[in-house]
DNA sequence: TTGTAATCGTCAGGGCCCGAACGATAGGAT
DNA sequence: ATCCTATCGTTCGGGCCCTGACGATTACAA
């Protein structure tokens, strides 16, 4: 099938309520869609990646922060993983029960504690990560190389622009 | 200050961890900072906009989909807003709490239920959407708008491909 | 040294979130 | 009329998610 870029019925509607008010149409639409697709990709590969392996998509992303940084402190772990600290307990709890990361104390400051992943949560890494990668190549593919670029230096000038 | 698209520090660290693999670095680089953008703007949102009146960002995209629409059918209302028709039972019932939604029986089929904004749940988009909007232009900002168009697009594409 | 402020990770409470199981209702087939 | 099947919205259990409050620890100033 030829590539679809075509509205989709719930943004045409949106488009014709929301009209009159006088309101930025291209940044609704782009942040919108931005939105539909990150729950779109992010139900799809919890129901068909991640649950053979008990994972919740912020448990997947907590791992591989840790996986992809070494040990780290909680509040740091906690920020680059998009959580807060609390939920960030709840998370690392769970994956200590699956045997993918421990804490370790830190030795110079009792408030500090780490967070690193296992020997087997690192090998489970190595076996999604190719497969979390496979769905986002399908994902994306019906966009050429370049787009892709395109839309990954888009939504880093947006990233840019929110940490300001 | 001039706009930002260089590559954060997170996305450096994990692409070096990740390239010996051989993995699609432009779709990693794509979706992922998706997620990332969904996440923050979720999140600002919530805190500094959806809070005021109580409303999670579940709760405000169901009225969003009902002032847009109309009264819905239970099932089309939970696809339409990208949750599970038992989340959606939670947030109607936030919702009804608020005095922002009302469910209706239908008249034809006992199983069926109607949802929809009362007066007071219209109003207050009506009051929302506008800063709601402001912030999807203020995070859009340093993108012209040849290129938030080309991002709508894009995620368009993507959105499409997912459905089939 | 002792008080004070800052920072750490955790817990409590309430809401969102899903899949699975459920009772209720409807629609056909026989 | 009575099965059988499909579909409806809800409930339940478990996990994620946030804010706010907390005790513990550290840093620093008086």
């Amino acid at each position: 099938m030829a590539r679809d870029a075509s509205v989709t019925r719930a943004e045409r509607e949106a488009r014709e309520r929301v009209e009159a008010l006088g309101i930025d149409v291209d940044a609704f639409a782009a942040v919108s869609n931005i939105f539909r697709v990150a729950n779109a990709v992010r139900n799809y590969t919890e129901r068909n990646l991640l649950s053979e392996f008990n994972l919740s998509f912020s448990g997947f992303t907590v791992l591989w922060v840790l996986w992809v940084w070494g040990p780290k402190e909680s509040r740091a772990l906690a920020e680059e993983s998009g959580i807060s600290k609390s939920t960030l307990t709840g998370v690392v709890k769970t994956l200590e029960r699956l045997g993918f990361a421990a804490r370790k104390p830190h030795a110079m400051d009792g408030r500090r504690v780490f967070v690193q992943a296992t020997r087997e949560g690192i090998s489970t890494m190595r076996r999604i990560f190719p497969h979390f990668n496979e769905i986002e190549a399908t994902v994306t593919r019906d966009l050429s190389a370049r787009e892709k670029e395109g839309l990954a230096r888009m939504l880093r000038i947006m990233l840019h622009t929110l940490e300001s």
